[in-house]
DNA sequence: ACCCGCATGTAAGTCGTTACATGATTCT
DNA sequence: AGAATCATGTAACGACTTACATGCGGGT
């Protein structure tokens, strides 16, 4: 069983969804961690229901196209359950944008800022949706982010993976520009631990 | 021209190096953030000499096999260059490990503490061993770090990102075995905003 | 003789992206 | 008539992994 299938089990364990709306989620980031296109998603969940992860059903729509529906199997699930707590086994992270980084001293000083400038800002504006998303889910789902067995509590937790690492990000994007702009690094409300940071 | 092609073109702007060699810096991870196998170099550099970026000399050794030493080309210079400051297409973030905690809910509790604890433990490590070569970078290089324009700044800027990222992974895991075993989450000396964290 | 480190390749297969392809229904 | 959304697929290609393959020289 391939990633993207648990990542499907994963959604299809919340709710019978078609590839269509599969589709729909894994464009917006499976728990913002996992994503992929329907021309994956299709011949996966044909493969899921070869293997009895899956059953589908035909729902005849009059004002749409008709569907098939999928639905997790007991089989599908005790799968998906047993992966949960398995370790995976850890894959090389890729990062074009930090690998850029590595050859930064052979740049344009002037282009190189607005480049940590502008990828600083999309991450800010990527941890300022998730802050919202945050503030909602706070709200709405109060009682269920008690209890780390509600699919809510396991929204939340990848949100909160999601946060952290924009944030993280963003920061490091506006040290980045602060050397190159040769200032002390802006350091908004941090930690002051040592004083020795800043290279 | 591939990500993996400016991966080597960033490495050998900084020294000479044969496919063998290129392999080993590329295991130990090109600025922590991109990694390769020699089946994959040995073909990139034959492509890359093919587009004129590389040259190869044979240096005929004694004690050992010979090897190609490549070396990267004004041209190959220019391009890497160029490509430092272009903005790369936003690619999808993949990571397993938080996608499992998006299906957390369905786990058993003791199995799920003992997941992410020992995925803790293992990016506490990688912290640790990052923290030691900050120590050293600042103790070897210190003058080096100053200007942004030599190499020493770009390596130790990598290791900056390198280490945000597997404290802020830590991090998440500590609070996520914290609220499968229903403690509070532990505040490990951390930042103290508004109070209003935890889930 | 055998294993290890150095050194360089090729082949098969998987995963993912982009593009190709079709068709229903609704709105303008 | 044409575009937009819903809906489901296939094909070609590129990137990466695992495995296959070979050969030198040194140490045990």
């Amino acid at each position: 069983m391939t990633t993207l299938g648990y990542a499907i089990l994963g959604l299809l364990s919340r709710e019978d969804l078609s590839g269509y709306d599969l589709t729909r989620r894994m464009a917006g980031r499976v728990g913002y961690f996992w994503s992929a296109r329907h021309s994956q998603i299709y011949p996966e969940l044909a493969r899921l229901e070869d293997g009895g992860y899956v059953t589908h059903s035909v729902v005849e729509q009059s004002e749409r196209p008709d569907k098939k529906v999928y639905k997790i199997t007991a089989e599908g699930l005790d799968d998906l359950k047993a992966w949960v707590t398995q370790p995976p086994v850890p894959r090389p992270i890729r990062d074009e944008f930090t690998l850029k980084a590595y050859s930064v001293w052979l740049a344009d000083k002037e282009e190189a800022a607005r480049l940590y400038r502008e990828e600083g800002l999309r991450h800010e504006e990527q941890l300022a949706h998730y802050e919202e998303l945050r503030a909602w889910m706070q709200g709405a789902w109060r009682e269920d982010l008690t209890s780390t067995d509600s699919p809510e509590f396991a929204t939340y937790a990848t949100l909160r993976r999601g946060i952290g690492y924009e944030k993280e990000y963003a920061e490091w994007c506006r040290w980045m520009a602060d050397s190159i702009e040769r200032r002390e690094p802006s350091e908004k409300r941090k930690k002051s631990k040592s004083g020795k940071n800043g290279g």
